[in-house]
DNA sequence: CCGCGCCCTGTCCTTACGGACAAGGAGTCA
DNA sequence: TGACTCCTTGTCCGTAAGGACAGGGCGCGG
C-alpha cells in the first residue's frame, strides 16, 4: 500500500518545517504539497497537483486570508472524501466545536509529540477521530455552551445592535441617535435585553458582550 | 570562528523541529540544547551542559511553568552576557514592551522565513536588535500606552478596588456592602474614577477595566 | 506643628436608567 | 384572514447614578 498523501496548511513556515520533520519519521506518510492559507490550499486541490489529490489535510486554524474552519467547509463541499485534521495552538471550546461542526475529523494541539501526531493522523485517515482528553473535554463543554448560547441568542437583530452599542459605553440617548430611533425605543430594547440575558443593568450587559467576545477590540 | 551556539526554548516540540531545520540552513549556527519551558532552560544553563554555555537563546513567549518574559529576566540576572531573542506568534503591544524591558535583544514573529530569522539571529548575536516594521510599530505604540497607563494608574488602592467591582457588574450598593463602606463613599470613589479616567459613566468604567485586562476571566 | 492626600460620610439636586404597561404598523406564516 | 413576532412609540413611576459641595479623621513628610 502506498503512503498516505498529506497536504500541509499553515501560515508559519517554521511549523511546516517541523511537521515535515515529524512526518519523515514515519514512511507511511508523504507530504505532497503545502499551502500557507486556506485559499492557497483550495487552489492546489483544484489544480490537482503533480501527485494527484492528497488523502488528508493537516491544517492550522488561525490563518490569514481564509481560516481553518472556513477552509474546512469549503474543501469538504468540493472534495467530500478528504479527511481534515485541525492542528492548532489554542484549546478553546468554541473553536473545537466550530472545527468539528465544519467537518474536521480530528482536532490536535500543537503541543503533541511526533508519535501522538502520527497516531492521530493514522486514525483520521481511517475516519476515526483521535482526541486527547483535553480536546474531548473542550468539545463537550463547547457543545453545552453552544446550546445555552443559542438560547440567549434569542436576541433579535435590533437587540444585538443595541447590545453592541451598550458594550461600547454609549448611553440610551447616544444609541437612539445612532440608530435613528427614539430613546423610548432604545429603552424597550434594553429592557428586553436585560430580561433575555437575565441581567440587572446596562453595565452587566456590556460586560456580558465583552465576555462573549462580541465586541471588537475587547 | 566557531558556530554560534544556540539554546532553543519552546513548549512545542514541533516548533523546535522547524527551528532546527531552519538553522541547519546556515552552518554559522549550532543548536546546542533545547528546553520546553523557562525552568528547564535555566536548569540547563546552570548545569553548563556538555558544550558549554550557549551564545544566544531563541525563546517562545507563551510557555507553561515559566513564560518568556520571566525567563528572560531570570536568565539575564544570572548570565548577563547572553543574548536573548523572543520568538512568538503574537504581536501585542504590551508583550513586545515587556520582552524588551526584560532585556531581550529582539522580538521576532513566528511567521518569519528562514532567511529573516537567520538575519535576525546574526544581528542579535552582535547585540543589534533586528525588528520588522510591525514589531517596531508595536513597540512604540506599546511604550506610549504604557506611559499613559502609568498616568491613569494615579488611581488609589481603594479606587482600583471599586473599579474592579464595577467591572464585575456590581451596583454602588453592592460595592458598599462588599467593602463595608457607605454607598455615599462609593459614589465619591466612582466620581473620582470617572474624573481620573475621563469617562462618563460606570459602564464605560467597566469596559475600560476589561480592555486594560484588569479583570479576571475577561 | 501644619499642610497634604486619602478615605470616609454626608446633603442637595438633576438626570439617566429601568420596570410595568399599552398600543399601532409591518412582515411572515398557516 | 388571524396569529405571531418584531420594531416602534409612548406614559407613569420609582430608583440608581452622578455632579457640586462641605467636612471630619488619619497618616506622612516638611
Amino acid at each position: 500500500m502506498s503512503a498516505i498523501k498529506i497536504l500541509l496548511v499553515d501560515d508559519h513556515d517554521m511549523v511546516r518545517m517541523g511537521l515535515k520533520t515529524y512526518l519523515m519519521l514515519e514512511p507511511a506518510f508523504e507530504v505532497v504539497s503545502e499551502a500557507s492559507n486556506g485559499q492557497e490550499a483550495l487552489k492546489q486541490l483544484r489544480s490537482g497537483g503533480e501527485e494527484g489529490l492528497p488523502d488528508l489535510i493537516l491544517m492550522d486554524l488561525m490563518m490569514p486570508v481564509m481560516n481553518g474552519v472556513e477552509t474546512t467547509r469549503a474543501v469538504l463541499s468540493e472534495f467530500p472524501g478528504l479527511k481534515i485534521v485541525i492542528l492548532t495552538s489554542f484549546l478553546e471550546d468554541d473553536l473545537v466545536v466550530d472545527a468539528i461542526e465544519a467537518g474536521a475529523v480530528s482536532y490536535v494541539l500543537k503541543t503533541v509529540s511526533a508519535e501522538e501526531l502520527i497516531y492521530a493522523l493514522q486514525g483520521a485517515y481511517r475516519g476515526m477521530p483521535v482526541m486527547t482528553g483535553d480536546v474531548s473535554q473542550a468539545l463537550t463543554r463547547g457543545i453545552r455552551q453552544r446550546t445555552v448560547q443559542d438560547d440567549s441568542s434569542g436576541l433579535t437583530e435590533r437587540e444585538r445592535e443595541v447590545l453592541l452599542l451598550i458594550a461600547e459605553g454609549k448611553s440610551n440617548k447616544d444609541i437612539g441617535e445612532e440608530l435613528h430611533i427614539s430613546i423610548k425605543t432604545v429603552k424597550t430594547h434594553v429592557s428586553n435585553l436585560l430580561m433575555k440575558c437575565e441581567l440587572e443593568d446596562r453595565t452587566q450587559l456590556a460586560i456580558f458582550a465583552h465576555r462573549k467576545g462580541w465586541v471588537t477590540q475587547g
